[in-house]
DNA sequence: CAGGATCCTGATTGATACTG
DNA sequence: CAGTATCAATCAGGATCCTG
Protein backbone atom coordinates (compact mmCIF):
# COMPACT_ATOMS: atom_id res chain seq x y z
CA UNK A 1 0.00 0.00 0.00
CA UNK A 2 2.35 2.98 1.62
CA UNK A 3 5.35 2.38 -0.89
CA UNK A 4 6.59 5.74 0.72
CA UNK A 5 9.66 6.56 2.68
CA UNK A 6 9.15 8.33 5.89
CA UNK A 7 6.77 10.91 7.36
CA UNK A 8 9.66 12.74 8.63
CA UNK A 9 9.01 15.21 5.73
CA UNK A 10 5.31 16.21 5.04
CA UNK A 11 3.67 14.27 1.92
CA UNK A 12 3.39 16.78 -1.04
CA UNK A 13 0.32 14.82 -3.63
CA UNK A 14 -2.65 13.95 -2.82
CA UNK A 15 -1.95 10.61 -3.67
CA UNK A 16 1.15 10.89 -1.02
CA UNK A 17 -0.99 11.63 1.50
CA UNK A 18 -3.68 9.22 0.73
CA UNK A 19 -1.11 6.54 0.61
CA UNK A 20 0.55 7.24 3.61
CA UNK A 21 -2.66 7.53 5.49
CA UNK A 22 -4.79 4.93 4.30
CA UNK A 23 -3.01 2.20 6.41
CA UNK A 24 -2.17 4.60 8.96
CA UNK A 25 -5.74 5.06 9.44
CA UNK A 26 -6.64 1.38 9.71
CA UNK A 27 -4.02 0.93 12.27
CA UNK A 28 -5.13 4.61 14.13
CA UNK A 29 -9.09 2.54 13.86
CA UNK A 30 -8.02 -0.34 15.47
CA UNK A 31 -5.26 0.68 18.35
CA UNK A 32 -8.16 3.68 19.52
CA UNK A 33 -11.12 1.05 19.76
CA UNK A 34 -12.85 2.17 22.98
CA UNK A 35 -10.73 -0.53 24.48
CA UNK A 36 -8.06 -1.75 22.38
CA UNK A 37 -5.33 0.71 23.95
CA UNK A 38 -5.93 -0.45 27.50
CA UNK A 39 -6.25 -4.64 26.22
CA UNK A 40 -2.35 -3.85 24.62
CA UNK A 41 -1.40 -2.07 27.74
CA UNK A 42 -2.53 -4.98 30.41
CA UNK A 43 -0.88 -7.22 28.19
CA UNK A 44 2.21 -6.05 27.87
CA UNK A 45 2.84 -6.80 31.67
CA UNK A 46 2.17 -10.08 30.25
CA UNK A 47 0.20 -13.09 28.97
CA UNK A 48 -2.85 -12.91 30.93
CA UNK A 49 -6.01 -15.19 31.10
CA UNK A 50 -9.38 -13.73 29.80
CA UNK A 51 -10.54 -13.29 33.49
CA UNK A 52 -7.68 -11.99 34.36
CA UNK A 53 -8.07 -9.57 31.79
CA UNK A 54 -11.20 -8.69 32.84
CA UNK A 55 -10.88 -7.99 36.27
CA UNK A 56 -8.12 -5.57 35.63
CA UNK A 57 -10.07 -3.77 32.65
CA UNK A 58 -12.87 -2.74 35.17
CA UNK A 59 -15.94 -1.60 33.48
CA UNK A 60 -15.43 -3.63 30.23
CA UNK A 61 -18.20 -5.75 29.19
CA UNK A 62 -17.73 -9.50 28.02
CA UNK A 63 -18.71 -8.94 25.17
CA UNK A 64 -16.36 -6.18 24.01
CA UNK A 65 -13.22 -7.61 25.72
CA UNK A 66 -13.92 -10.72 23.43
CA UNK A 67 -14.83 -8.53 20.64
CA UNK A 68 -11.69 -6.25 21.13
CA UNK A 69 -9.05 -9.03 21.75
CA UNK A 70 -10.69 -10.79 18.44
CA UNK A 71 -9.69 -7.78 16.40
CA UNK A 72 -6.44 -8.13 17.60
CA UNK A 73 -5.90 -11.12 17.23
CA UNK A 74 -7.33 -11.27 13.72
CA UNK A 75 -4.24 -8.52 13.01
CA UNK A 76 -1.67 -10.61 14.25
CA UNK A 77 -1.28 -8.51 17.50
CA UNK A 78 -2.60 -10.34 20.24
CA UNK A 79 -1.69 -14.49 19.94
CA UNK A 80 -4.48 -16.69 21.27
CA UNK A 81 -3.90 -20.08 23.21
CA UNK A 82 -6.62 -22.26 23.88
CA UNK A 83 -6.05 -24.82 26.23
CA UNK A 84 -9.44 -27.86 25.77
CA UNK A 85 -9.49 -28.64 29.35
CA UNK A 86 -12.35 -28.45 31.65
CA UNK A 87 -13.58 -25.89 32.62
CA UNK A 88 -11.84 -24.52 29.44
CA UNK A 89 -8.61 -22.17 29.60
CA UNK A 90 -7.59 -18.95 27.14
CA UNK A 91 -4.53 -17.01 27.67
CA UNK A 92 -4.04 -13.68 25.73
CA UNK A 93 -0.26 -12.65 24.69
CA UNK A 94 1.11 -9.80 22.52
CA UNK A 95 3.14 -11.14 19.76
CA UNK A 96 6.17 -9.62 18.73
CA UNK A 97 4.38 -7.39 16.44
CA UNK A 98 2.10 -6.13 19.12
CA UNK A 99 5.60 -5.27 21.11
CA UNK A 100 6.47 -3.31 18.51
CA UNK A 101 3.46 -1.30 19.34
CA UNK A 102 5.55 0.37 22.42
CA UNK A 103 7.36 2.79 19.85
CA UNK A 104 4.66 4.98 18.24
CA UNK A 105 2.97 4.62 21.90
CA UNK A 106 5.63 6.09 23.26
CA UNK A 107 5.61 8.29 20.79
CA UNK A 108 2.35 9.33 21.21
CA UNK A 109 2.75 9.16 25.31
CA UNK A 110 5.42 11.82 24.60
CA UNK A 111 3.23 13.98 22.84
CA UNK A 112 0.39 13.88 25.59
CA UNK A 113 3.08 14.63 27.92
CA UNK A 114 4.37 17.63 26.62
CA UNK A 115 1.66 19.06 25.21
CA UNK A 116 -1.49 17.80 27.37
CA UNK A 117 -1.62 21.27 29.56
CA UNK A 118 -1.74 23.41 26.23
CA UNK A 119 -4.51 21.15 24.86
CA UNK A 120 -6.55 21.31 28.35
CA UNK A 121 -5.48 25.53 27.52
CA UNK A 122 -7.14 25.56 24.29
CA UNK A 123 -10.02 23.63 24.95
CA UNK A 124 -10.58 26.22 27.81
CA UNK A 125 -10.16 29.33 25.51
CA UNK A 126 -12.14 27.79 22.86
CA UNK A 127 -15.11 27.19 25.57
CA UNK A 128 -14.80 30.76 26.34
CA UNK A 129 -14.77 32.70 22.72
CA UNK A 130 -17.64 30.42 21.95
CA UNK A 131 -21.14 29.67 23.09
CA UNK A 132 -19.71 29.03 26.92
CA UNK B 1 -3.46 13.62 34.60
CA UNK B 2 -0.41 10.75 33.75
CA UNK B 3 2.29 11.49 36.35
CA UNK B 4 4.74 8.91 34.89
CA UNK B 5 7.66 8.59 33.12
CA UNK B 6 7.70 7.60 29.49
CA UNK B 7 6.05 4.07 27.74
CA UNK B 8 9.38 2.68 27.57
CA UNK B 9 8.53 0.42 30.03
CA UNK B 10 5.14 -1.47 30.52
CA UNK B 11 3.26 -0.15 32.99
CA UNK B 12 2.73 -2.69 35.83
CA UNK B 13 -0.62 -1.49 37.82
CA UNK B 14 -3.99 -1.05 37.03
CA UNK B 15 -3.49 2.51 38.04
CA UNK B 16 -0.46 3.17 35.93
CA UNK B 17 -1.75 1.77 32.89
CA UNK B 18 -5.18 3.94 33.71
CA UNK B 19 -3.23 6.50 34.20
CA UNK B 20 -1.09 6.37 31.28
CA UNK B 21 -3.75 5.18 28.78
CA UNK B 22 -6.67 7.85 29.65
CA UNK B 23 -5.12 10.81 28.02
CA UNK B 24 -3.74 8.83 24.93
CA UNK B 25 -7.06 7.52 24.43
CA UNK B 26 -8.66 11.17 24.12
CA UNK B 27 -5.63 12.14 22.06
CA UNK B 28 -5.87 8.58 19.81
CA UNK B 29 -9.67 9.47 19.86
CA UNK B 30 -9.44 12.71 18.19
CA UNK B 31 -6.52 11.95 15.77
CA UNK B 32 -8.43 8.74 15.12
CA UNK B 33 -11.35 10.50 13.35
CA UNK B 34 -12.49 9.13 10.17
CA UNK B 35 -11.12 12.41 8.63
CA UNK B 36 -8.89 13.54 11.43
CA UNK B 37 -5.67 12.24 10.08
CA UNK B 38 -6.36 13.23 6.28
CA UNK B 39 -6.73 16.92 7.91
CA UNK B 40 -3.28 16.75 9.41
CA UNK B 41 -1.68 15.26 6.98
CA UNK B 42 -3.07 17.95 4.03
CA UNK B 43 -2.49 20.34 6.48
CA UNK B 44 1.45 19.46 6.97
CA UNK B 45 1.96 20.59 3.20
CA UNK B 46 1.30 23.99 4.64
CA UNK B 47 -1.89 26.78 5.36
CA UNK B 48 -4.96 25.89 3.14
CA UNK B 49 -8.06 27.72 2.58
CA UNK B 50 -11.20 25.87 3.16
CA UNK B 51 -12.10 24.88 -0.15
CA UNK B 52 -8.62 23.76 -1.15
CA UNK B 53 -9.00 21.25 1.90
CA UNK B 54 -12.32 20.08 0.50
CA UNK B 55 -10.75 19.44 -3.21
CA UNK B 56 -8.17 17.77 -1.91
CA UNK B 57 -9.90 15.44 0.27
CA UNK B 58 -11.88 13.95 -2.27
CA UNK B 59 -14.95 12.10 -0.58
CA UNK B 60 -15.39 14.61 2.44
CA UNK B 61 -18.12 16.14 3.06
CA UNK B 62 -18.10 19.72 3.93
CA UNK B 63 -20.36 19.04 6.91
CA UNK B 64 -17.25 16.68 7.85
CA UNK B 65 -15.20 19.15 7.37
CA UNK B 66 -16.18 21.65 8.73
CA UNK B 67 -16.72 19.48 12.04
CA UNK B 68 -13.17 17.77 12.02
CA UNK B 69 -11.50 21.24 11.32
CA UNK B 70 -13.19 22.46 14.79
CA UNK B 71 -12.16 19.65 17.01
CA UNK B 72 -8.85 20.33 15.96
CA UNK B 73 -9.02 24.02 16.64
CA UNK B 74 -10.50 22.91 20.05
CA UNK B 75 -7.09 21.61 20.75
CA UNK B 76 -5.24 23.46 19.81
CA UNK B 77 -3.95 21.38 16.95
CA UNK B 78 -5.27 23.86 13.67
CA UNK B 79 -5.29 27.44 14.31
CA UNK B 80 -8.28 28.96 12.37
CA UNK B 81 -7.92 32.60 10.40
CA UNK B 82 -10.74 34.47 9.60
CA UNK B 83 -10.73 37.33 6.98
CA UNK B 84 -14.01 38.94 7.23
CA UNK B 85 -14.23 40.16 3.36
CA UNK B 86 -16.93 39.06 0.88
CA UNK B 87 -16.70 36.64 -0.11
CA UNK B 88 -15.61 34.83 3.19
CA UNK B 89 -11.70 34.07 3.27
CA UNK B 90 -11.10 31.13 5.88
CA UNK B 91 -7.23 29.80 6.49
CA UNK B 92 -6.34 27.07 8.03
CA UNK B 93 -2.91 26.05 9.36
CA UNK B 94 -1.07 23.66 11.62
CA UNK B 95 -0.15 25.20 15.21
CA UNK B 96 3.35 24.35 16.44
CA UNK B 97 1.54 21.50 18.68
CA UNK B 98 0.24 20.54 15.68
CA UNK B 99 3.03 20.27 13.94
CA UNK B 100 4.83 18.26 16.87
CA UNK B 101 2.56 15.51 15.93
CA UNK B 102 4.83 14.72 13.07
CA UNK B 103 7.01 12.53 15.63
CA UNK B 104 3.80 10.32 17.33
CA UNK B 105 2.59 9.90 13.25
CA UNK B 106 6.16 8.79 11.75
CA UNK B 107 6.53 6.17 14.47
CA UNK B 108 2.65 4.65 13.92
CA UNK B 109 3.77 5.28 10.12
CA UNK B 110 7.49 3.61 10.70
CA UNK B 111 4.88 0.44 12.46
CA UNK B 112 3.00 0.27 9.55
CA UNK B 113 5.76 -0.09 6.76
CA UNK B 114 7.09 -2.78 8.93
CA UNK B 115 4.36 -4.83 9.43
CA UNK B 116 1.89 -3.70 7.17
CA UNK B 117 2.54 -6.99 4.85
CA UNK B 118 2.35 -9.19 8.22
CA UNK B 119 -1.03 -7.81 9.23
CA UNK B 120 -2.30 -8.88 5.35
CA UNK B 121 -1.01 -11.80 6.25
CA UNK B 122 -2.55 -12.32 9.66
CA UNK B 123 -5.71 -11.69 8.70
CA UNK B 124 -5.89 -14.04 5.89
CA UNK B 125 -4.64 -16.44 8.31
CA UNK B 126 -7.44 -15.49 10.73
CA UNK B 127 -10.18 -15.46 7.46
CA UNK B 128 -9.27 -19.10 6.41
CA UNK B 129 -9.24 -20.64 10.18
CA UNK B 130 -12.52 -19.08 11.31
CA UNK B 131 -15.67 -19.12 8.38
CA UNK B 132 -14.01 -18.00 5.15
C1' DC C 1 -14.46 -20.46 32.38
C1' DA C 2 -14.89 -18.28 28.20
C1' DG C 3 -17.56 -17.12 25.32
C1' DG C 4 -22.00 -16.82 21.61
C1' DA C 5 -26.56 -14.68 20.37
C1' DT C 6 -29.95 -10.87 20.90
C1' DC C 7 -31.77 -6.68 21.55
C1' DC C 8 -31.42 -1.87 22.29
C1' DT C 9 -29.75 2.88 22.40
C1' DG C 10 -26.95 6.92 21.60
C1' DA C 11 -23.36 8.64 18.84
C1' DT C 12 -21.29 9.16 14.00
C1' DT C 13 -21.77 9.97 9.32
C1' DG C 14 -23.78 11.49 5.20
C1' DA C 15 -27.12 13.75 1.80
C1' DT C 16 -29.60 17.66 1.02
C1' DA C 17 -31.11 22.28 1.29
C1' DC C 18 -30.48 26.92 2.79
C1' DT C 19 -27.66 31.50 4.19
C1' DG C 20 -24.61 35.81 5.36
C1' DC D 1 -16.94 31.16 -0.08
C1' DA D 2 -17.66 29.05 3.98
C1' DG D 3 -20.43 27.69 6.34
C1' DT D 4 -25.40 26.17 9.33
C1' DA D 5 -29.62 23.25 9.78
C1' DT D 6 -32.15 19.18 9.23
C1' DC D 7 -33.13 14.53 8.50
C1' DA D 8 -32.09 9.74 7.53
C1' DA D 9 -29.01 5.83 7.91
C1' DT D 10 -25.37 3.35 9.86
C1' DC D 11 -22.72 1.70 13.63
C1' DA D 12 -20.34 0.97 17.92
C1' DG D 13 -21.10 -0.08 22.56
C1' DG D 14 -23.60 -2.08 26.31
C1' DA D 15 -27.18 -5.06 28.95
C1' DT D 16 -28.95 -9.45 29.21
C1' DC D 17 -29.55 -14.25 28.64
C1' DC D 18 -27.74 -18.70 27.12
C1' DT D 19 -24.12 -22.73 26.43
C1' DG D 20 -20.13 -26.39 25.83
Amino acid sequence: MATLGTLTKPPKTYEECTSVAVPMIEMLGRISGRWSLYVIMALMQGPQRFSQLRRQLQGISQKMLTQTLRELEEDGIVHRTVTPIIPPRVDYELTAMGRELQDPLAAIHAWTLRNGREVAEARARYAVAHGK
